[in-house]
DNA sequence: CTGAAAGCGCTAACAA
DNA sequence: TTGTTAGCGCTTTCAG
């Protein structure tokens, strides 16, 4: 049923109809009419007919690496929420760490296919830099900071650093790190510049087989310990780019009787929901998330009542953890 | 742009354009124009228009209770997984466990919205089955049973059966019960049968007080579980509906110095990727979360191509994994 | 194989 | 306030 059968079996105009769903600038008997017709037909207006002329979908892309991912879920959460209050839906994809599921969703997205974007990006490319300026909707891209763009971002250096830190302050001299691709700048490369601060602050260098890069996994965390704990002189902190490494890392160290905090301390990033029960509990530098998902909506909606030509940065800082995995006297 | 402008740029035909971008009906002359006025322009059509004249959205709908849990994420992946391939995309609704977003959701998939809808159900009322019945468009429920609808659940029953089973064989004599609301027909009462199957076959019987309901976190887990050891005589094994619950009320056990699991044995079920890790790892059932996901989805796309009459659950088995928590010679 | 033209279902400008 | 009507951008006959 389309709109002006609905409206002949209302007993009104089209345009009765159209109001009705939209400004309601209509008498209350019209009205009455037309809800009495809704109850009999089920009749419900279709949403593409609608965007096409009014040009608006009422949705918003959401572009993400994976879903079963804490962190991301956490901040895919922060976002429904706020973006679901306003009457937006969400438009995932998917891209599990492809490259060209992210290009191709950034074109589809060109196709007046949502009002505005959330990307939660991990690595730019050219391609993707030239596609971003392409947009002609509002894009706001969360965990990552991108010169020229609204970002919503964490403090990754600085977690890394007072983690690490925290470490050294208890006593280690030979830290290693277990880190992520370095291309991916916030949980690659910032948070190893904030391991290599803190070891040089604290007067101490790295030697260069304790940095492993892993993939984001509890399997990688623990095959990267296991190269790190293969050599005559052993690590006596690690720090770890994320909590699934490091859950995976102590996992190795359980097995090879290796004991924490005492022989080694590890520090995570995240402070994921496992980590207090973690057979030693995990020391971990909060990122907020969540609230990183419901900045990042605010943003797009601000942007998208009226966009500005300043973009915004908002850093969001972290907070420090400490529990078992770090728990020695200094 | 649109295709008439775009049609004219490019030297072709509106009708031209359409072939192009559909079933390509076209002389590779025209083709070559189109393709050069498409980098020429960056010209594409919209999604929306599409939809309004040939009744497809490439959209599906996804209805699930909450997004920042690992089952429903697995889940969701496996969905996301199968229909991203066929082309089509996700529109989430995250109801957050609000009985209200989830009528209003499927309200809203009404709408000519999506071509079909997934619906990782939780609770069933009456309403959901008079708006379920009304829908004219393919839904597949995972995760729970319905009559009268394409489903794929997992055996909860017998999950819980097996995993109550394994323990009483060790020699637990006073089993306990840690579940889920039993309006959750699958989480809550199927498992909550499979622990009773379980406990009669071997003789024993339950004292009421040894059951508590919690809700799916480790929170709430670990309050039930305080209360489970209040009592003089203590449970000597505790099943639990969710891996959650079940590592809140290790972390209980723990900080009470009763061990696990000389003292008492835990299961869970979910083999959530944390189990490993915990202090003393997690015995669990494994469900094949992400295979449900893929057969949902395998279910959707069959459904939409002929929807068929005769209406198919699929039930997926699961798996014991025994580890540390139920470590113990019968 | 092609282009003109008639819609798809809705919104919004317009005249009443 | 109302109803009529001209589009929105695209697909799909239909006649060539």
């Amino acid at each position: 049923m389309n709109i002006s059968e609905f409206a002949r079996e209302a007993g009104v105009s089209v345009s009765a109809v159209s109001r009705y769903f939209n400004n309601g600038y209509l008498s209350e008997d019209k009205k009455q009419k037309i809800k009495e017709a809704l109850e009999r037909t089920g009749y419900t207006p279709s949403y593409s007919a609608r965007a096409v002329r009014s040009k608006v979908t009422k949705l918003i892309g959401v572009i993400l690496p994976k879903l079963s991912s804490e962190s991301i879920s956490r901040v895919t959460e922060g976002i429904s929420q706020v973006l679901g209050a306003e009457g937006f839906e969400l438009l995932l994809v998917n891209t599990a760490n492809d490259y060209n599921r992210e290009i191709s969703s950034l074109e589809l997205f060109r196709q007046n296919r949502v009002d505005g974007v959330i990307f939660l990006a991990s690595v730019f490319t050219d391609l993707h830099r030239s596609l971003l300026s392409k947009m002609r909707i509002p894009v706001i891209i969360v965990g990552q900071e991108l010169k020229g763009y609204n970002c919503v971002c964490h403090n990754d250096e600085g977690a890394a650093y007072s983690m690490t830190k925290l470490m050294l302050s208890k006593g280690a001299k030979r830290p290693a790190f277990i880190g992520a691709n370095p291309d991916d700048k916030a949980a690659g490369m910032d948070r190893r510049n904030g391991f290599d601060r803190a070891v040089k602050e604290a007067g101490l260098t790295v030697d260069p087989k304790f940095c492993e890069i892993a993939k984001f996994s509890m399997e990688s965390g623990y095959e990267k310990a296991k190269r790190l704990f293969s050599y005559k002189q052993k690590p006596d902190c690690v720090f770890c780019a994320t909590d699934n490494i490091a859950a995976g890392a102590m996992l190795y160290l359980r097995e090879q009787s290796i004991r924490v905090p005492e022989d080694v301390m590890i520090g995570g990033v995240g402070d994921s929901r496992f980590d207090k029960v973690l057979y030693v509990s995990l020391s971990s530098a909060h990122l907020h998330y969540k609230t990183a998902g419901i900045e990042g909506a605010k943003m797009l909606l601000s942007e998208m009542k009226n966009s500005s030509e300043v973009h915004r940065i908002l850093q969001l800082e972290y907070e420090i953890i400490e529990r078992g995995s770090t728990d020695r006297q200094p």
